[in-house]
DNA sequence: CTCCTGATTTAGGTATACCTAAATCATACA
DNA sequence: TGTATGATTTAGGTATACCTAAATCAGGAG
């Protein structure tokens, strides 16, 4: 049986992968909170476990066989979110911390049945694509919010930050999955966007902004 | 953090006082399928932290900070079956097994709203008790089968036994929590007794009579 | 009351998973 | 084209949690 921490590892990965960052030692240190020469160590076991491959002083790459346990967590992680949110009405920006945990106790056949009590959901509460059972993940042909340009509507498919000092102010102005929006104005270089939600205006950071995922509508 | 090795041992003693079996290290290493051996040094430590006291070659007893905690898991993981029998569909007789797994991953705040989703619940799917959130355990006034007289009426409130092929047999002739049955022959010195469900008759050895807990209805 | 035996503990060992401090490496810039 | 600097790995250490084999103990049979 593959360890909650080894699961961890795994799950990092595969989200810094999907991120186009470079799985470096420190960012899997800084993702997961513990020391570069922790990572060091355990990446050079799962390396020889052909998890990952490993070039020294480069950085780290799932293999097929990784990617394959990494995703599986992903479903279960976002499943649980989902379970969390709809059904014990946690609140969203508690629910990822919450699934860290719920995560590595669900086996294959509870996986498969809180699926369907949750009714076969294809995101999790933060839009995030919950992958299939046979491991594919569907596009959701979404663009991160500075791809637009002034006055285009959109439509918010997901948040991929993870903070919940983030999550709880996007849920405060009323920013989730599926809310529609309007640029109202751009600041250069990847700056602040400032974006109409309903009848009011809100300015977001850069780091913030990059986070959001949407499709246009208009 | 207590890990999740620490509350399988506490859990594992308050089974066994439960049961009124002594607290041997053998006791432990048979529940928990391990070595006497770790059972030993693992108790050691668990003593120094005050979980449990020690008497070397005599046995253990949870102390009143190891019962909370240990209760604190009881009702996680009778929480757990509960939702993995009612909202998931779980075989009852897998139900323990997975609820193992499920019962180290909730938080005390996703328990509370479980135990809310789950209408309150008073016991587990095999009639055990749920703890409340303050630790208390409700007495369930319930006696063993073997204590019936001939021709007693009687319901079925909880089986003690997790053991799925004993489960799984007793949910296939009806036997479960609320059953009705009538003892129709008892052999002499705790031997089987001849219980009727519903049209028909079964002979119940004693190992099996002994884990199931009835009250009196005629 | 002594001895035997099974239960228990201790000794010594492994694997995971973390740490800090020291050594080593890659590369960017001066 | 060195060299210093930051990233990475290695060295050495701790704690948990398991193991088998050896030593020790306690209580019942004789
Ligand atoms: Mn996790
Ligand atoms: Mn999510
Ligand atoms: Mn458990
Ligand atoms: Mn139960």
């Amino acid at each position: 049986m593959i360890t909650p921490s080894r699961e961890d590892y795994l799950e990092t990965l595969f989200h810094l992968e999907s991120e186009g960052v470079a799985s470096t030692t420190q960012a899997i240190a800084d993702h997961l909170q513990i020391s570069a020469a922790s990572v060091s160590e355990n990446i050079k076991k799962m390396a020889i476990e052909r998890f990952v491959v490993h070039s020294p002083y480069k950085g780290v790459k799932l293999t097929a066989k990784g990617r394959a346990v990494a995703i599986d967590v992903v479903r279960r992680h976002r499943l649980s979110e989902r379970f969390l949110v709809d059904k014990l009405g946690i609140k969203w920006e508690e629910a990822h911390r919450e699934a860290h945990r719920l995560e590595h106790g669900l086996s294959r056949a509870v996986e498969v049945r809180m699926f369907e009590l949750l009714g076969n959901p294809e995101t999790c509460p933060h839009g995030n694509p919950v992958p299939t059972l046979s491991g594919k993940i569907r596009d959701d042909h979404s663009h991160p919010l500075a791809s637009l340009n002034v006055h285009d509507r959109a439509r918010i498919v997901k948040i991929t930050d993870e903070e919940p000092k983030q999550l709880r102010y996007l849920a405060s102005i009323g920013l989730m999955p599926k809310t529609q929006i309007r640029v109202e104005r751009k600041a250069p270089f990847g700056g602040a966007v400032i974006v109409r939600v309903g009848e009011t205006a809100y300015a977001l950071g850069n780091d913030i902004a990059r986070s959001i995922w949407v499709r246009k509508t208009g």
